[in-house]
DNA sequence: TATGAATGAGAGTTCATTCAT
DNA sequence: AATGAATGAACTCTCATTCAT
């Protein structure tokens, strides 16, 4: 992605794209309160009063990035209110929600590794809400609480299998695919009354 | 018997427990990071130099904490590691994890939302570790990818649910069965090839 | 005959007007200091950029308003040097004070609550010439310690009345005059040896 | 005052009063928003932090001066209350703020020229009601708008005189006495009818 | 007649840590 | 067993100003 060599003078009028993509590199790798402004502006190569041109505080940096990466959950949240509660859907929404992860997979690194950080900024309600819907979604009409247990930990396994079974050895697309494997037995699991 | 640093209770010196006290439940509610020394000792009434007279290092009250904190589960790996593996072992580590996790609810709940500060901590390898030796127990002989997940999922759908689920309703002692079954159910689903 | 910098109305290119309006505006409310560039092209709707192709620094916006707004007070000055030394020329000096600080009252009372600022800027000078010509004015011939006190009174009563006086109950109007009515007493006193 | 000369060891535990005295010269001199704590910390020999050992703000630092400051005031208003409302009492009421302020001369010159910092700060109704009440207290029963202003006229003029008659010929004791008799003469006319 | 993009300097503030007492 | 006093480094953020376009 990007041109990947030259920096002085690379492109024009990026910057805003790049102080979103470095801070996510660093955020992702070090949490959001351990990244400082300076740390990204110097790998920037430019001034942290630059990065108060573009956006407005910090946590402004991290919102944007939020709206822009997670439009896709959105989309599918959108796309999953209009569909019927079938167990095909069901499984797309599991499907489709990997896809996402795996495009974005920085960010909800981060989130999975910072939810501290996550609850007190003002992101954290709308993690909790899509969360929520989503996990709505998934469950049978009849639910008991193991199967919302159930349908939960299909979801969380996923974000967490994505980047913790990253030491394991194997190849990262069969594990993707164990990953949705387990998770669509949970959710099926949740249907067999 | 001591560790070494000489700072055994001692009787009637309870400060150091009660850093210990306030340090947990603080970084359990805010996140390491956001919780300063001198929010610790204002808490607890002392001076911020006090603090340095029981411990050496901000870190260190976190390692003490672990130390303290996370034995039972050391116990349970030593115990585990005696055991014929068969599911009711299992079953059992599962059980007393789950145990081990209520008795340290902050601790845990700290772990669980603050990945990304643990990891870069000293008591990083430690977590980690840990969780591969307990999934290692958890696991049949000839364990597929899938199984993997399956096992690892089970811890991890504890972990998750113990902290996530508290805004749901419900009986907090029916929702820990709810979710040691959804565990243990993972973990034989692994074993029938 | 412009004053050089081509930077006269010019028909149809108000901006500059504007530019002094809300900084005035400004400043009269929240001091010099505490008014930025940003805030005042906020409320333009312009860019900061664009304040400096009107003006050379922040200072020379402050000095162009004193010299559109005090030019009534300049010429005050010129008229009275031509006049002579009775109490009915003091007592029209202070009517014509009056009218011009009502006239830029914004500007006064910038003045009245910023005086270390004012002090400081290159305006400064400007303003101690002119109130110390105006007192000169006002005084007579033998004038002893006290008289001078009383004239110097009479002007500093005007300022402060006109800004200080604004909560106090009372038609603007009739609070005016008394202000008038007490400045002239304080000259006449002056003249009564 | 103070020691006068070598600054590295000086006193033990003065380091507070320093920090009041060194930045209310400052102030004084220059304004609240233009003395930064760098200088002030320079100017001491510290370190800015060590600020923040003796003071939680820099706002604190200019309410602990007025605090230990204007307390002579308070107790003027105080001895006030309990007095008759003569005219021997008003002229004593004149003649001890003349005292508190030439006491606590450069705060009350940082209070005259910076009126507008003074308003917006937490100490700014302080200062409003304090003043409210003294031009009550010389206020004659069935005033007039004009003696209001008179007795406004009193004080304002008390404080600019102090300050502004500065480079004025003379005698500091003999202007001090000048502008108390102007003051009293004001008061005194707001009483005749 | 303006804007977009940036800078350098500096602001106030907070932090973990130290050390003599 | 603890305090008082301080430090150095870092932090987020704001400012007036510049300049190519």
């Amino acid at each position: 992605m990007s041109t990947g060599s030259s920096h002085k003078p690379g492109r024009r009028g990026d910057t805003r794209q790049r102080i979103q993509d470095i801070t996510l590199e660093l955020i992702a790798e070090q949490g959001y309160e351990k990244t400082s402004l300076r740390e990204i502006a110097e790998r920037l190569g430019v001034t942290k009063a630059a990065l108060y041109y573009h956006f407005k505080t910090k946590e402004d940096i991290l919102v944007s990035l939020f709206q822009d990466l997670t439009a896709p959950i959105d989309e599918l949240i959108e796309w999953a209110a209009e569909q019927p509660h079938t167990m095909a859907t069901k499984q797309e929404i599991l499907t489709r929600y990997g896809t996402a992860m795996v495009d974005a997979a920085p960010l909800f690194r981060f989130m999975q590794e910072n939810q501290a950080t996550v609850r007190e900024l003002s992101i954290g309600n709308n993690v909790k809400d899509r969360a929520t819907k989503l996990v709505d979604f998934l469950l049978p009409e009849d639910a008991s609480l193991a199967d919302r247990v159930r349908c939960f930990s299909a979801l969380i396994s996923m974000h967490a299998g994505m980047f913790m079974l990253k030491e394991t050895e194997g190849d990262p697309e069969e594990k993707r695919r164990a990953i949705l494997e387990v998770a669509t037995e949970l959710v099926t699991r949740a249907h067999e009354h």
